[in-house]
DNA sequence: ATATTATTGTGACAATTTTCACAATTTAAA
DNA sequence: TTTAAATTGTGAAAATTGTCACAATAATAT
């Protein structure tokens, strides 16, 4: 087992180190990342080292290699294929998200049951749920996007696992119940915000 | 300093509660929490003890006490209000999302540069940010949810900080900078899908 | 050339978090 | 009423995670 704390990190390192080159830089130095991401730089230094990336001494780190390695420890070769279940508000927002792109990542189908629905206005075509099985055979299917209703996430999610999916990110309000074999990520935007508040609002 | 893990730990617990407690149930034991969300069932109890939470012994937990416990632990007594900065894609979905209510969280403003953006069709009032400030003169906000573009992300964050908010939950893929006593949860949809699809397809 | 300074890389340490294991206790059964 | 079974509550142990401190070394200044 990975910890996914590290694997945390290192995106967003990935992440300030693409701003930081855009600002010119070619070399950082772990109190740099420290600095950008609020890590401590004696942990950048140890993920980094975890990462097989090597800095000169009193020369610091290339951000192309730090930034290979990353992309090398997600496999990033090829374009990552997602199917996104559920046209609602989320979905939809999901539908419009320019920035997965960026991260070679293509949403190739949604699904949604309301036929109203189906194939409006998107780019992504929209077909109903059983449409799944289908799109699974013709394309490898790395993870999907659970948006629907939390009455409907277990039964969709389960429909989904049948298909061969193995990976959910799940927008649901709800504990999913999966395999063992299956990864689900909760984006919880409710508990979130309550911690987000719970944290600005307790006296420091 | 408090352990975030154990605050989100008890987000999941209650969300397992309400769940079991639909399903009609009373009382609960500490595996039964345990195979819901998928913790130990030891750290289970560990936590309900650090909530000051009394079990039973045989006789498990009561739903309604627990459910309470972590009620207060957050602080819910009133309907906490937040703010909305930016109505593009995702701020839209959230002015749409309906679990905030739930929750006694309401989103008293929102806020978008476009002129055509402001005030239209959604029953939460959308301002120019400048208009920022008054909002918080007139209301005690309690945190402010983050969905502009990347590039004006840092500014207008500088802008809400200004305002008196201390707690922002941000979308924009950027790792924001704050002082101390501001405390930022960053929702970052492509880390979390792209983590997704890393554990869904690295061979187990 | 030499000395000085800055920075990495890492082993040892500290802190935190989780699990383990079992006594205490309650309930149910015999 | 006694015994058996189930479950909590919690110290102690284990595991994990992060920090500290400093030797090694590369770059720069003298």
């Amino acid at each position: 087992m990975e910890s996914t704390a590290y694997t945390k990190r290192l995106l967003t390192y990935r992440l300030s180190l693409s701003h930081l080159k855009e600002v010119g830089l070619t070399h950082v130095f772990s109190y740099l990342i420290a600095g950008e991401t609020g890590f401590s730089a004696a942990l950048v230094r140890k993920d980094l080292s975890r990462l097989k990336v090597k800095g000169k001494r009193r020369g610091g780190y290339e951000i192309d290699t730090i930034m290979e390695a990353i992309n090398e420890h997600f496999g990033q070769q090829k374009t990552n294929k997602v199917v996104l279940a559920g046209m609602g508000n989320i979905g939809s927002a999901i539908a419009q998200y320019k920035d997965f792109k960026k991260r070679n990542i293509k949403i190739v189908a949604a699904f949604d049951l309301d036929p109203a629905k189906q194939r409006k206005g998107y780019d992504i075509p929209v077909y109903p749920l059983n449409k799944c099985r289908d799109i699974t055979m013709e394309h490898t299917i790395d993870a999907a996007i659970l948006a629907v209703p939390a009455f409907s996430a277990q039964a969709v999610c389960d429909q989904l696992i049948q298909c061969g999916i193995r990976g959910i990110m799940n927008f649901a309000p709800v504990n999913l119940k999966v395999p063992e074999n299956v990864y689900v990520s909760n984006v919880r935007l409710s508990d979130e915000l309550q911690q987000v508040i719970y944290h600005a609002t307790k006296e420091s």
